[in-house]
DNA sequence: GCCGTTTTCGGCCCGACTGTTTTCAGTCG
């Protein structure tokens, strides 16, 4: 783990113990929002040396600022430390388990010593918990559920996955209610990279039949909450999906609210208070007299706060808010600008597709470009090409492009691995003929931050090579990014007018979008590629448009956004 | 613990749903 993801677990370790010590919740929200704001401008916030710096951030006043400092000479928190000796830290799993909170937590480890998930269940198995004050038979059983959730379910969903189930959902309750109007909220609506749980919203003038119907829906397996403006499943894959259901004129509110993230609904809320006016999932309200003032589209609820309207992916409370104010926010990719993908396997090594069909998916989609990027030779499990067959490779992309009949320029290149001393495998007459080089790390994955550090940084500094390919390594729910000084390979790509990819394969998204908040505040390139082993993954462009949103990333560094001549020069500029 | 063209003290987002309540606490998002 590094020191920023360290920093920030301590932070919200403070706010979880805090709170289960009793600590008044305003406090909490202190430690909630310090972790934040961590994550969000970590590197940057670790290389700060004193409190006043430090206070300029949103959020950190002076007992966090010294907390930071602390952290920075010692590694740990004094307050966190002291905290652990009076909860045990253990106590902290409890909360994973939905429908036992702090309160819960306390209570049962200080009434019955329940410290485990394991104690949790025996005591809840054996009746002990309804004798517990506040708590009855029902909620036992509401925490034993919560305890079998946790167990089988799955986690967070793919981006990808959850876009598809929450599509489907919208066709199974617009086949039943014909021109239903329904909408994604929530962090699907942001794009996050994974979604807990699936959010819907809904307009209608008849919300208990709506209810009605999605809770019926064949596909649910449990209900958890029933309600007229509020309901809760479980599908028959265990996954959590929510619907709301409000009036039509109050459905930008409703969006608005349900959209979130929560703490960027706190800030939202918090000016809104600072005007006298007051925010809820129904409209804007001035306090006195409580008279609406807007609720029909989220832009109203936006303007009458003063605000432009920020793009749902941006809603992180990551200094949109101030943005959005002060009539600032950025300008944002948009997947109409793209041009062409970087990153596109054929059959040749392991993708399914010849170089026409991909060519074709590629015209459907209005490209100008894309970069046939196979395996090298050295990843045989991917079918690498070898010497010959990638020059052969070579000479079919000049021999379709010469034939001008498409309006897509394919340019001829390839995925190579860095090897352990970040040497390339394919040799200089090679290299010196393609279009694209994309250097991946695909193997050593366990090696030093300084050794992977080493390997890609000479890898970058190879003249052939003009972007690294998923410069993280992670796959999403299976293994974690390997450990890389990132700032230093964007420092340096920086540097040298190079790229970072954004590979879109919904597995990876990677750089993510925190990694690319820092890679724009360097001005570093980003390249996007989907990653492609079949023509229907050009698709995923949609995912990694939607990361660079997330990451503030400006379409001018964006390098698919360029026209195809513009792309080739640079990708050839420094090379003969 | 943070924060201030209303305040350096006294505020701090807002509501739905559930269960155990005799008027509301806990959890969730």
């Amino acid at each position: 783990m590094d020191k920023v993801e360290e920093l920030s677990r301590a932070f919200e370790q403070l706010a979880e113990l805090s709170e289960i010590k009793g600590e008044v919740r305003f406090k909490v929200n202190a430690y909630h929002r310090a972790a934040e704001v961590v994550r969000t401008y970590g590197e940057e916030i670790l290389e700060k040396d004193d409190v006043d710096e430090l206070r300029r951030y949103p959020g950190i006043g002076e007992g966090i600022a010294k907390k930071i400092l602390e952290f920075k000479r010692t590694g740990t928190i004094s307050k966190l430390e002291q905290l652990k000796e009076e909860i045990p830290v253990e106590l902290l799993t409890l909360l994973q388990v939905p429908n036992l909170g702090p309160k819960r937590a306390k209570l049962v480890y200080e009434e019955l010593g329940v410290r485990t998930i394991e104690e949790l269940q025996e005591a809840a198995e054996s009746h002990r918990l309804a004798s517990l004050r506040g708590l009855g038979p029902k909620a036992e059983q509401n925490i034993l559920e919560g305890i079998r959730q946790l167990q089988q379910g799955s986690g967070r969903l793919l981006l990808s996955t959850a876009s598809r189930l929450a599509e489907e959902i919208v066709g199974l309750m617009r086949e039943r209610i014909p021109g239903l109007v329904i909408s994604p909220a929530g962090s699907l609506r942001r794009m996050k990279e994974t979604i807990g749980d699936i959010d819907l919203l809904v307009s209608s003038e008849e919300p208990g039949r709506v209810m009605e119907i999605f809770c019926d829906l064949p596909l649910v397996s449990k209900v958890l909450l029933h309600g007229d403006k509020k309901s809760s499943v479980l599908t028959d894959e265990g996954l959590h999906v929510d619907m709301r259901v409000v009036r039509p004129e109050q459905y930008g509110a409703a969006l608005q609210y349900f959209t979130g993230s929560q703490s960027h609904n706190i800030r939202v809320r918090e000016i809104a208070k600072k005007k006298g006016l007051k925010i809820n999932e129904y409209g804007v309200f001035v306090v006195e007299g409580d008279r609406r003032i807007a609720g029909e589209t989220e832009e109203e609820v936006y303007r009458v706060l003063g605000m432009a309207w920020p793009p749902p992916e941006l809603r992180e409370n990551r200094g949109e808010v101030e943005a959005a104010l002060r009539g600032r926010l950025p300008r944002l990719l948009e997947e109409g600008q793209v041009r062409g993908d970087f990153h596109v396997h054929t059959r040749a090594s392991d993708g399914i597709n010849t170089l026409e069909e991909l060519r074709e998916a590629a015209e459907a989609r209005g490209y100008r470009f894309l970069a046939i990027t196979d395996h090298a030779a050295s990843l045989k499990v991917a079918g690498g090409l070898d010497r010959d067959r990638i020059l052969r490779q070579v000479e079919e992309i000049r021999a379709l492009n010469a034939r001008g009949d498409s309006p897509v320029i394919l340019l001829a290149g390839a995925e190579v691995n860095v090897g352990n001393e970040g040497e390339l495998d394919y040799d200089e007459e090679v290299l010196s003929q393609l279009d694209v080089v994309i250097a991946s790390v695909h193997s050593g994955f366990k090696q030093s931050r300084e050794q992977i550090t080493r390997r890609i940084l000479t890898a970058l500094r190879h003249p052939h090579v003009k972007i690294i390919g998923h410069p993280t390594g992670r796959l999403l729910g299976q293994r974690p990014p390997y450990e890389v000084d990132l700032r230093a390979v964007m420092k340096e790509a920086a540097e040298l007018g190079k790229a970072l990819e954004l590979n879109a394969f919904p597995d990876r998204l990677d750089l993510n979008d925190e990694a690319l908040l820092e890679a724009r505040e360097l001005g570093v390139m980003i390249a996007i590629g989907t990653d492609a082993h079949r023509a229907e993954h050009l698709s995923f462009m949609r995912f990694g448009v939607a990361t660079a949103r997330r990451g503030w990333v400006p379409p001018d560094l964006v390098v698919n956004a360029r026209e195809p001549e513009e792309v080739l020069r640079w990708l050839w500029d420094g090379r003969r």
